[in-house]
DNA sequence: ATTAATTTTTAACGCGCGTAAAGTTTATTT
DNA sequence: AAATAAACTTTACGCGCGTTAAAAATTAAT
């Protein structure tokens, strides 16, 4: 590597022997020149480091290379997850990400909507919060944008929805506790986002088929602090001690971890031993529900499928524009994780 | 809002009835323009909104309004929080932050650093993945780029450095821990950064000074799955039943609720309860930590705090230039949080 | 060797905005 | 009211690169 710094691509494609506007060409596409000119060039960058100037790119191009990443919360284990996986998957396509949370807020996510826009990306790969999101606002970004939704549906809005079925996943773990128990209760806070309210809604069809009655049992709370919630609703229906079912079933992960610290606390023992009078299961196989004690039985998502498709799609759209038709949502079967809470 | 959109600032200025270099000022300053023309900008603005190509702004500004966060590992909750806490303050002080996480791999740390400096930005909030990082590259950067260490210093790199000191925070944990029971091991990995070193040595040095003989556990692993290797190091270190000591201090807390976990398993009860006879104390207030059952006895670091000094020291680095002579470097003392664990 | 097809070069324009210089208007001071 | 300062307008250039069209050079095919 040679000390002396190129300005700009004038100075570099002289050095490579190569015109300007061939060298960018190679950089939009190298496979698109000569194999003996690409060559030059790539002997001149390994004695040059010189990369184009991204302003000076981006602002020229027609579109971008950019991809917007939106989750929900990014100190969510579950979404930070899901953000790391987007990204590797975005540059693997050779795009360049750009991540940004919306802290829960739907404020927030509208001003990232903005700075999205500012950005001009080529796609959005974008986990909504759900409930509270401005519905009309983020329809209309949809409409400019090439976007996909990840985790969590909102009816008509984007080009497509990539994530996991509930409606297989809940009753899943629905049988499996009925099979090993006494039939779950559910446990929930208000709903967050439409998965939350499908994972209802499949609770209570499961228990139905099944013969059982359904409970749904729902605490306070309103941010993103689940296990808060499930903590601080936890200890008011443990101590109250008329719980309809010994067998939770919780609508998230986080909500039981919660639960579990609650019943802690209350000395209640947690799990499937002999000596234990609680069963705790959770949904989304977060990355610590291992490591809780008991370890968590929960429903794993396909996060690797999921990411994947969803960045496929968006780069198949990016590329060969959108087919009107076929909004044909991609839903993933959850698998049962079988640990020793539940 | 009126349907009609704007190209650019030019057709922007004519609506305001302003001429387009007034307008650049203001965007660049609200303040740096006359009241009147800034409420004809402003006005405009309702009607037409309008925003700057980013672009084109950073390709002709001398230094951008960008400020690079770069954090080991986004997944990690306590990076998760750093980030989020650092990107607010850097918005609330008028620069517009762009995240990265190194995945806990150096060569992702420099590539990184690459994208950074095609970015052009105006300072790097960085917190290093520590052992392993190219230090010389990284030095190298730090001389083309302001940059502000936190969390993990690199000796001698960067401008400055705040995080928190060990020094204090580990004796608080290893006093308390003597106080009120057996004294502690020191339970570490396979030290990932500098703290993790510090950590070491202060726990050794307090123990000295009260009249102990310290020990430390050191368990395999070298990646950033710190909750697996606690658990598959616990599981070891546990079954063999030959530990120094029945209190337990972690190098940090992700360890510690791996380490609970394995302990769980085994039946060994955790806590300070009279029939536990385990005691485990962490360090960093991970978020989950107060959901962990026990619930852990911790070192709460001032995130608020530390992330607040991080980006005030930057900006001022950026709007005054450094000052060569002081890297004073800032730390925060660590809080005892005494939970029910140890 | 001649022709055709492909690639590269040359030359030039435009993207949207920052910035600077010179002249003009507006506000402030005495 | 005149003098001065401050803010604004006009004009113009440049940033670094994408992109295009026409001309030139290279390669492949006949």
């Amino acid at each position: 590597m040679v000390a002396q710094k190129i300005r700009n691509m004038e100075e570099f494609s002289a050095k490579c022997g190569v015109s300007r506007p061939t060298v960018s060409k190679y950089f939009n596409e190298p496979s698109s020149v000569r194999a003996s000119t690409r060559q030059k060039i790539e002997a001149a960058l390994e004695q040059y480091d010189f990369r184009p100037n991204l302003y000076a790119v981006n602002q020229n191009r027609r579109i971008t290379k950019n991809i917007g990443i939106v989750v929900p919360y990014v100190a969510d284990p579950f979404f930070s997850e899901v953000a790391r996986k987007l990204e590797r998957c975005c540059i693997e396509a050779g795009f360049s990400p750009s991540t940004f949370s919306s802290h829960g807020s739907p404020d927030h996510e509208l001003e990232i909507l903005d700075i999205l826009r500012s950005m001009r990306p080529a796609g959005v790969l974008m986990a909504p919060i759900g409930r509270d999101s401005h519905k009309k606002k983020l329809e209309a970004f949809c409409k400019e944008i090439p976007t996909v939704l990840v985790d969590s549906n909102l009816e008509g809005i984007g080009a497509t929805f990539i994530g996991s079925n509930n409606f297989q996943s809940v009753p899943l773990m629905v049988e499996y506790l009925c099979r090993t128990g006494e039939p779950p209760c559910f446990f929930e806070m208000p709903p967050v986002n439409p998965n939350a309210n499908k994972r209802r809604a499949a609770y209570t069809q499961a228990m139905e088929e099944l013969g059982h009655t359904p409970h749904v049992i729902r605490v306070e709370g309103d941010d993103w602090e689940f296990e808060e919630i499930g903590y601080n609703g936890g200890l008011k229906i443990l101590e109250k001690n008329d719980l309809p079912s010994r067998t939770i079933l919780c609508s998230n992960d986080r909500l039981a971890i919660g639960l579990m610290a609650a019943a802690y606390e209350l000395g209640i023992k947690v799990g499937i031993a002999p000596d234990c009078t609680l069963r705790i299961a959770g949904h989304d196989d977060h990355p610590f529900a291992r490591y809780t004690c008991p370890s968590l039985t929960t429903i794993s998502q396909d996060y690797e499928a999921i990411t994947e498709r969803s960045v496929d799609t968006l780069v198949n759209l990016i590329e060969h524009g959108r087919n009107k038709r076929d909004r044909e949502d991609t839903l993933y079967e959850g698998r049962l994780i079988m640990r020793s809470s539940a």
